[in-house]
DNA sequence: TTCTCTGCAAACGCTTTGCACGGAT
DNA sequence: ATCCGTGCAAAGCGTTTGCAGAGAA
């Protein structure tokens, strides 16, 4: 099922969050940048629409989300808190050159058949770390 | 290959690492405290053997050996840096009750097969999150 | 002397907390 | 009147940086 077909109202209304006009642009933001963004970065972005805004309310809004399963927060750059709005289980690739975080698709069957030995497994993570194709190719330093 | 057999000496002289005393000290400790702990953790435990050792060398010395390839950083838990002295591949799992890190023996074919795509991968990372069994078990709250 | 190891203190960056205002119910 | 969403300011916490003294080469 494609969520980006759903209102945003209805996500956030499922979820049992009060739709409002932040929460609503927030959630918009991430809907349609799927570049696993941290605080800051939708930050500045929800800024030029609402300029009255404050981290601090980035900061509750993803928390709120990230309770109700609406993002998945990403623990992979060692500095920031990267978020993804895809909570359905897929892999990561992480540029330590430009930063940016591109979904994988790879299989887990490696990982799940060790979801046994009586331990309870939540979440499922697996990503590289590397160099992109276009910071090889374009060569910046 | 077994490297606590090697004397600490030739595992620092091996990797051009000045062996000074701090420095077999702290590696000691990671050779036979293999709970990827943090930094703080092996500060308080250094500190029992050389009280006068500070926050700042214990900083320095994992980032030289992080950089000579002695230890991987784990950015698991969001909060802080764990450490890792086994740099081989293997997976992880992360109690989030009691916050111990344990190790996993899982296959990573299904990872390595996306190693294509033009990008360049140095690392793989692959960990689960839940509760383990000593924690569902002892049912600690 | 020169270089590097060490450690104190301060700064840093991201995130969280305390609190107060204001709007909705 | 109460509750809850929002935002400012400050604090918090893990980590890094600047710098200086000590000690090795």
């Amino acid at each position: 099922m494609n969520t980006n077909l759903k209102p945003l109202q209805i996500i956030l209304q499922e979820k049992n969050i009060k739709p409002t006009f932040v929460r609503l642009k927030i959630l918009s933001y991430l809907e349609s940048n799927r570049t696993h963004p941290e605080a800051e970065k939708i930050f500045k972005a929800i800024k030029k629409e609402i300029p009255t805004i404050s981290l601090t309310t980035i900061y509750n809004t993803l928390d709120i989300f990230r309770l109700k399963g609406l993002v998945r927060p990403l623990f992979i750059t060692g500095t920031e808190v990267r978020y993804d709005r895809d909570t359905s289980f897929h892999g990561h690739f992480f540029c330590e050159k430009c930063g940016r975080i591109s979904n994988l698709d790879f299989e887990y069957d490696g990982l799940k058949k060790e979801s046994v030995d009586g331990n309870k497994i939540t979440e499922v993570h697996g990503y590289f770390k590397g160099v992109c194709k276009d910071c090889i190719n374009n060569n910046i330093e």
